[in-house]
DNA sequence: GCTGATAGAGAATCGTGAATCACAATGCAC
DNA sequence: GTGCATTGTGATTCACGATTCTCTATCAGC
């Protein structure tokens, strides 16, 4: 039977949509043209109504997760007024998105930035120094407020706020869900935290 | 003209280092049965005298990346005796190994894992908790020690000291070696030695 | 309801890479 | 040196996925 016929500007986020979770839920080999397609419902040739091609529906996907992590940041800071608050807090959203995306850090890590294009590098370099970037601001204000050890870099100690995640969310995937990734970071936070705050005396 | 003509246990090691180079440094992509062949030399359909296909060549790859983490661990227990200096020791070499092999764990985490091979995930797993095990012994030995906290769950701490390269390892790549990523385990190291320590007070 | 522009369908093309096969060369055992 | 098992070669098959092409259906404006 025939799809209906909707516009480009609804397709286009149908497909980058489709194509985020076919790539982030069963791995970036399942990403293709006629698996998104028929995700969305259409035939696989109508794709090319919408997108020119492959790389412009990885690119779309690029777009979707600069918003997210920029949404993470935002969240963050107007759920909570405290700094290192504010960094539990990000950790906290940042699992919960990679949880239902679990393959996405392969994803970005391998397919996306290891192909061919050195433009989407850069894109995707853009989106982890803008996320990375919001992250050191919070620590920088933390620092001001005299509660976050001056002598930590914020560049390093926002990187390892990433690393509470990021071999937790590897030992979960490879055990099948075995590991419990939100009590891994509700016990991580507390190591992390004695690392970087400033502690009287 | 012809290759040389080496018996099978040969040609199996080069198969599966030149597999592994391919992977580890051009990415999952790149590795293809013509690519290996040409790096050792013979044909890609000699390949399948030595390997029934692809997947046993993963295989290969998995058993040679087991076998780097153990000695990663026999290492760092053989130079050092302070469980802290182990620690320390081990993400330093942690970290040269990635270095050398950059796309490594982008590989692991998607190409391998996320086959169809629900064997192979398997072994996957048993490698990280091996390795995760050899880490978690010594920062047990710490915490008999009295110098590691007895509240910081070893499992979590292992995984945090695999945290500090992750996002590191992510940022250098993007960035086309821009980030100083040695340098990052060494500043990042205090913040960690802080997160787990005891402390006397 | 007509019409043009837009979007979907389906067949066909094209390139790629894995895997197979029959044949040739090699090297060790004797 | 002969023989046989092993290894290497080149051609070929096969499947798959991206893309293109042409035709057809739909929708919006009139």
């Amino acid at each position: 039977m025939r799809a209906r016929k909707l516009d480009t500007k609804t397709r286009k986020v149908q497909i980058a949509r489709a194509a985020l979770d076919l790539i982030a839920k069963q791995g970036p080999e399942c990403l293709s043209i006629a698996a998104v397609a028929e995700k969305v419902g259409i035939v696989p040739s109508a794709v090319y109504r919408h997108f020119t091609g492959k790389d412009a529906i990885l690119n779309a996907i690029l777009d979707l997760l600069a918003t997210t992590f920029r949404s993470i940041v935002t969240q963050a800071r107007a759920a909570h007024s405290d700094p290192l608050d504010r960094l539990r807090d990000i950790i906290r959203r940042h699992v919960r998105f990679l949880s239902e995306n679990q393959h996405l850090p392969a994803v970005v890590a391998s397919e996306i930035i290891f192909g061919d294009h050195p433009e989407r590098r850069a894109k995707v370099r853009d989106i982890l120094l803008e996320y990375l970037g919001g992250i050191e601001a919070i620590l920088g204000e933390g620092q001001l407020a005299g509660i976050i050890r001056e002598d930590v870099a914020p560049r390093v100690a926002a990187l390892m706020l990433l690393g509470i995640e990021a071999p937790a969310a590897a030992l979960w995937k490879v055990s099948g869900g075995a590991y419990d990734i939100v009590a891994h970071v509700e016990a991580a936070w507390p190591i992390y935290l004695a690392g970087v705050e400033k502690r009287p005396g």
